[in-house]
DNA sequence: ATGATACGGTAACGTTCAGTACTATATAGA
DNA sequence: TCTATATAGTACTGAACGTTACCGTATCAT
């Protein structure tokens, strides 16, 4: 008699099935969008029944909200952990940007933007979620970095919040945006690290204090 | 007996009446997004019969096609025009950056890229051309500029397209993204103008010479 | 004028899909 | 063990919508 490990000899329920039917429906928005992501295949995906996705959610858009609430809260968990406690400003700086652009550029994070881009108007305070929980929190972190900076005199800088902001979006903006569409070039590779390279030299070149002359 | 000067006495056919299904799409697809706009919409909107949006664009697909190939080439258009003529390269580079926040902003503009986000997957030549047509013309204007004034001394910079396009990210990026999800704040005016201000200030600082020391 | 063609209006067809109803089964708690 | 409940599976309903077909009318070329 063989016992199978990984299926549970029980099958979930409550909080546990919800959330598993929660990761399915993620998955399928992600790659379909709202119109065409059908309750029919998130009840396939999830292996559920869709009296149990109508207890739970409500409706679609209920099931929508769901799961942007949940994924806005996940995208900033992998930012506050090490800002890697670089030495050098130029260095901090590389290495917030590969880790904003490569999250910015993940399938997820594009899928969800994509999602808020394209349904924000029909959900507006959805959208206000997102970039409370999403992108004003990392913008808000790069912030507190800059000011930390300046009051140490490693940069000169007038207004630390909008500098971050403008950073981040010379770092990925582009980028994102394509990526959203669809049309990522081919050598991704080359492109990121070299907008990487361009974007800290002269963001960096605008923010180094003048040792010299006013 | 009146006569009503504004509606002409033919019934406009061919090409013109072509024009006119298309303009009434735009608008349709522009505040509805793709699977918002059914062809009923279009239809009444149009003044229109069925048979003949069918006879010029085959199917929904194909008016879509129509409508982001039609107004891709027209947002350039406004672009190319009077560059202002700014002696200095500050005073230049708000003017480019207030012309291009306003191109971006518009109703016009957000809603086809927001279109082009939503079902670009779904229509990746489409967005190429979109974005050959659009945005990376203006960056590509905004390079020239930058070479330019590199050849005469007034800016120092490695990569002026990387440097323009970072620019122009840095200007607008954040702005057209909330818009875009319909999120934009209601001091609207101000936080354009506050945003202006100091990616230019950054930017320039960037960019100038130094006329001292390496 | 007259035929050909483009057009508006309406109806109908077939499909897709959100949401509901019902049954049978498995699980948890008493 | 026994009961209540959560779940899977499936069939169904009703509406929305893309698409096609058809008819009568207006426009243009000859």
């Amino acid at each position: 008699m063989s016992i199978t490990v990984a299926a549970p000899r029980t099958k979930p329920r409550g909080e546990v099935r919800r959330s598993q039917i929660l990761a399915a429906a993620v998955e399928v928005f992600l790659d379909k969008g709202y119109s065409g992501a059908t309750m029919d295949l998130v009840v396939d995906r999830a292996g559920a029944s869709k009296a149990t996705i109508y207890n739970y959610f409500g409706d679609k858009d209920g099931l929508f909200a769901a799961i942007i609430e949940d994924r806005s809260a996940q995208i900033l968990s992998a930012f506050g952990e090490s800002d890697g406690g670089e030495a050098e400003v130029p260095r901090a700086l590389s290495h917030v940007a590969r880790r904003y652009v490569e999250t910015l550029l993940s399938r997820e994070v594009v899928g969800l933007c994509r999602l808020i881009i394209a349904e924000g108007p029909r959900f507006p305070d959805l959208a206000r979620t997102f970039y409370r929980l999403g992108p004003d929190c990392v913008t808000a972190h790069l912030t507190q970095t800059f000011a930390a900076w300046r009051a140490q005199g490693l940069i000169q800088v007038a207004d630390p919040k909008a500098a971050a902001a403008q950073f981040l979006e010379a770092v990925s903006g582009d980028l994102h945006r394509r990526a959203m569409a669809g049309i990522l070039p081919r050598n991704r590779r080359a492109v990121i690290d070299h907008n990487i390279k361009t974007a800290v030299d002269l963001i960096w070149r605008g923010l180094k204090p003048d040792r010299g002359r006013p």
